[in-house]
RNA sequence: GCGGACGUGGCGGAACCGGUAGACGCUGGAGACUUAAAAUCUUCUGCCCCAUGGGCGUGCGGGUUCAAGUCCCGCCGUCCGCACCA
């Protein structure tokens, strides 16, 4: 055979048969060991892009490889279709949502499969389908009858052009992201899971997942935010109407006596007394919640605070009376939304006593002889012994902390408590492509669950998009039913599930399909946890900790008995390139701008054009390559390829010309070395050191692929068909190019296919195992010595392995380059380290 | 501000447990084949110098060691996450 390999006819070819044959259904039923392979599902926008392109193809790799090594293999893919793009579209465009999603996951597949990825389409699911969605509902009303969902008045951003809710992520300087209406906060009933009740597990359960990059488990650490310390109580000198004293955490109950003043949030129930009584306070409060939440702002607003005519009486000592203070940096959601001000030993509260003239009292030091040492430009933070702290004097900052607990239990004062930043997830959504929440209001009943036979409750598909508010709410008969209890007109909740429900246990779904209800738990028991999950590290919190949440929700009421979804997580970087500004600030693509000599310019006008940073890929930016032209050009393995050489996969990877060249160039030596094979073989000596070079590169390739480091998979690939390209003919060559095939195909598995093919090895390689390496071949019998003087390199010999100190001493000696070193000298000491080096001392 | 990661040629990046820094790829130079080009092959490619040799080199400054990209101390820079969290 001649020519050049044809990824265009060899990619549909295989993908033919790979599909024909069903190659890549999972057998829940298979004696094999069991491996879950899943990359995070996409969002059906309507293209494939880079980053898609890169995650599927590291899922594939491992999934190919596994599968080579034996294992019965679930790679699935779907499509996490609810979301608010559908509705802006058919907005937009005036198409239903429904059409919209559907026909963009149609294109996406098609794209998908253009690719080859060793997928389960079987399994394939939307979770805009009832069949998915009518099953979320059953496992949501499943918690609301196991007291896992509750409804609840909360404060939401609304968007009064819109009118809707938006996210805190749409919410842009205080405006909204479509409309640029300015925010309004607003209490709405709301739907909440209680995942605050699942927060010391989700904690703890973080200790567990060490197939978890430390990062993201950083990350969820601190958003769940575990403290541990006091809650406690100041009286108030005089009670203003039924409030008579104030609650306040603490982590540092050691610091008591350090207590200078008290400070509320706006929205603390006293405050707002205070502003119904007082202009003053009122007109504070009101600009407090004026002020914008974002960083910058925060910074220029300084601590303010309104000094109210309430004062409080310090719990040990009755008769000293602290301020209380309406603050701007308290916050009204953390702890109790007051606090008291310990200046000594708070920055904050030391920044705000500064500005009040309140006193900074010294009640930790670092001996009991610090006493009386004044607190200098800055708070002292850090633990030491407690002084001026009557009982508490000389103890360590722990131990008066205990002391402090101990005593407010015992008088009763107050109780040792642990809080968390944690909040309970709001799921409502005031919009039409969600899952509908399955409950319906009755003015008798309440909220009443949708009796489970009359699930799945469906979207009505007749609903108009030309104004704005929930298109369900508005609907003129939808919402109208019957109280399942008592019969009575009833209307149905209109808000929808927020999203990130259904990608909670779409993986489970994956697992096990039964059309009667959600999963089969011992089928899904049989797949689950997910070996290897992989997606982008922008999902270190919400979706990771819903999803895990949900899952110890799930074995909380019985359905599975499983604590962690997700046994190892890689987070892959994103796919990067230049960007380019014309001279006006507009972004320019790729594909309108050409280097010229060191400069770049516009092609169409000839204008110069600056280039700016490597950024991610994005719209805005106008820096994307669509993978299908290249897909077309290079075909589906030089991608592959490209995707997996240049950049470790937790790093970035920048899209370049001469990378897409270069892997494209490799598919072509790969087929022109197995296109080599046979013909004139000279018998007789096997090529030692190219077998040494095999079984080194299949042992190494394996490992990096076990890890996840393809860039050095590739790499020792590349040395290997370097090293059989310089052979000369013989058996061991043949052999050498045979087991490279099979190294190749879970990055390359088109061309893998047509090497195997031609080969004529029979079967195909998805079928075939993964070689086997010997150890005894990856030792040589020669190793080369490095020899140094001094620490220095002077001279590099070639020696038998194994070789004893007084010997590799005198071979380094012996050396021509050593000598004229040594100039006559004697050496005062010689290191020889066995089969790497020797150090001439001198 | 707090927390984390990172810093190696012209570029992306290798380098096990402290033991030959720069594997592999890209770019670039020279050559072969060709009427020519593409493709392919061979070969070189960290910097510097008084070049069969030598010096300097892993952000900067110190230290430990026979030996440091790797360990320790102190800086500088870049990126990411969280942010008045009591």
């Amino acid at each position: 055979m001649d020519g050049r390999f044809d990824p265009k006819a060899a990619d549909r070819r295989w993908q033919e048969r790979w599909e024909d044959e069903r190659c890549f259904e999972a057998d829940s039923t298979s004696d094999k060991p069991k491996t879950y392979v899943l990359e995070m599902f996409p969002y059906p926008s309507g293209r494939i892009h880079m980053g898609h392109v890169r995650n599927y193809t590291m899922g594939d790799v491992i999934a190919r490889y596994r599968k080579m090594q034996g294992h019965e293999v679930l790679h699935p893919m779907g499509w996490d279709a609810f979301g608010m793009p559908a509705e802006n579209a058919a907005m937009e465009r005036n198409i239903h949502p429904g059409s919209w999603t559907r026909a963009n996951i149609g294109a996406m597949r098609d794209q998908l499969k253009r690719i080859g990825f060793a997928l389960d389409w079987s399994r394939e699911l939307a979770t805009c389908d009832p069949d998915y969605y009518g099953h979320e509902q059953a496992l949501f009303l499943d918690l609301f009858d196991a007291g896992l969902v509750y409804r609840k008045e909360s404060e939401v951003n609304w968007d009064p052009v819109d009118m809707t809710v938006l996210a805190n992520e749409q919410v842009i300087d205080g405006k909204g992201w479509r409309s640029g209406a300015s925010v309004e906060r607003r209490k709405l009933n709301q739907w909440f899971l209680k995942i605050t009740q699942f927060a010391d597990e989700l904690l703890d359960g973080l200790q567990a997942l060490d197939r978890w990059p430390d990062k993201v488990r950083l990350m969820q650490e601190n958003w769940i935010g575990k403290s541990t310390g006091l809650h406690f109580r100041f009286p108030l000198v005089e009670a203003s109407g039924d409030i008579n004293e104030i609650e306040v955490f603490t982590t540092r109950p050691d610091t008591i006596f350090g207590a200078s003043f008290i400070a509320i949030a706006p929205g603390h129930p006293l405050a707002l007394a205070a502003a119904a009584a007082d202009p003053g306070a009122s007109a504070f409060v009101d600009q407090c919640k004026a002020g914008g939440t974002s960083a910058a702002e925060i910074e220029t607003a300084g601590k303010k605070g309104y000094l109210t005519t309430y004062s409080a009486k310090h719990p040990l000592d009755h008769d000293w009376p602290l301020p209380v203070y309406i603050a701007n940096f308290v916050l009204s959601d953390y702890g109790t939304g007051a606090l008291f001000g310990v200046p000594g030993h708070d920055q904050r509260d030391y920044d705000f006593a500064n500005q009040y003239q309140l006193a900074i009292k010294r009640v930790v030091g670092a001996s009991t002889g610090e006493a009386g040492k004044p607190i200098g430009t800055e708070a002292e933070i850090g633990p030491g012994i407690a002084v001026n702290s009557q009982f508490l004097d000389g103890m360590t900052s722990a131990e008066a902390a205990s002391d402090v607990i101990r005593r407010a239990e015992i008088a009763g004062w107050g109780q040792g408590s642990t809080i968390y930043r944690l909040r309970d997830w709001g799921v409502s959504r005031q919009r039409y492509w969600g899952t509908p929440i399955p409950i319906i209001h009755c003015d008798t009943c309440g909220a009443v669950p949708v009796p489970r036979d009359q699930l799945p409750v469906l979207l009505p598909e007749d609903v108009s998009f030309d104004t704005p508010s929930n298109p369900l709410d508005r609907h003129p008969s939808w919402k109208n039913v019957d109280c399942p209890k008592c019969g009575a007109a009833a209307r149905r909740e209109t808000d929808t599930l927020d999203t990130f429900v259904n990608s909670s246990w779409y993986f489970i779904r994956f697992a096990s399909q039964p059309s009667d209800r959600p999963f089969d738990r011992v089928e899904a028991e049989t797949w689950l946890p997910v070996a290897q999950y992989i997606g982008g590290v922008e999902h270190a919190i919400l979706h990771l900790l819903y999803a895990r949440f949900w899952t110890r929700a799930l074995k909380h009421i019985g359905q599975l008995g499983l604590d962690e979804p997700f046994a190892g997580l890689f987070t892959q970087g994103m796919v990067t390139h230049e960007t380019y500004r014309a001279g006006d600030g507009s972004w320019l693509s790729p594909g309108e701008v050409r280097k010229d000599g060191d400069d770049w310019v516009h092609i169409e006008s000839g204008h110069p054009v600056v280039p700016g940073r490597i950024e991610k890929m994005s719209k805005s930016r106008r820096n994307t390559i669509d993978p299908e032209p290249i897909l077309a050009k290079y075909g589906a393995d030089a991608v592959r390829w490209f995707m997996l050489s240049d950049s470790p996969p937790e790093r970035d990877l920048e899209w370049s010309e001469g990378g897409i060249e270069g892997a494209s160039r490799f598919v072509q030596r790969v087929w022109r070395l197995v296109n080599s094979v046979g013909g004139d073989a000279v018998s007789g000596d096997g090529n030692e050191a190219l077998d040494r070079k095999l079984h080194r590169t299949i042992a190494t390739v394996g490992e990096a692929i076990d890890g996840l480091q393809f860039n050095k998979a590739i790499a020792q690939l590349y040395e290997l068909v370097t090293a059989i390209e310089k052979a000369p003919a013989s058996p061991a060559r043949d052999i050498a190019v045979r087991t490279l095939v099979l190294l190749i195909a879970p990055m390359a598995p088109h061309l893998a296919e047509e090497c195997w093919d031609f080969l004529g090895e029979g079967g195909m390689v998805v079928d075939a195992a993964w070689p086997d390496h010997d150890p005894a071949k990856l030792i040589d019998d020669q190793v080369t010595l490095a020899i140094q003087v001094n620490g220095k390199l002077r001279d590099t010999v070639t020696a038998p392995l194994g070789l004893d100190q007084a010997a590799a001493e005198a071979l380094a000696l012996a050396s021509e380059k050593v000598q004229r070193q040594l100039a006559g000298a004697s050496p005062r000491k010689v290191i020889v380290v066995r089969d790497r080096l020797v150090n001439i001392v001198l």
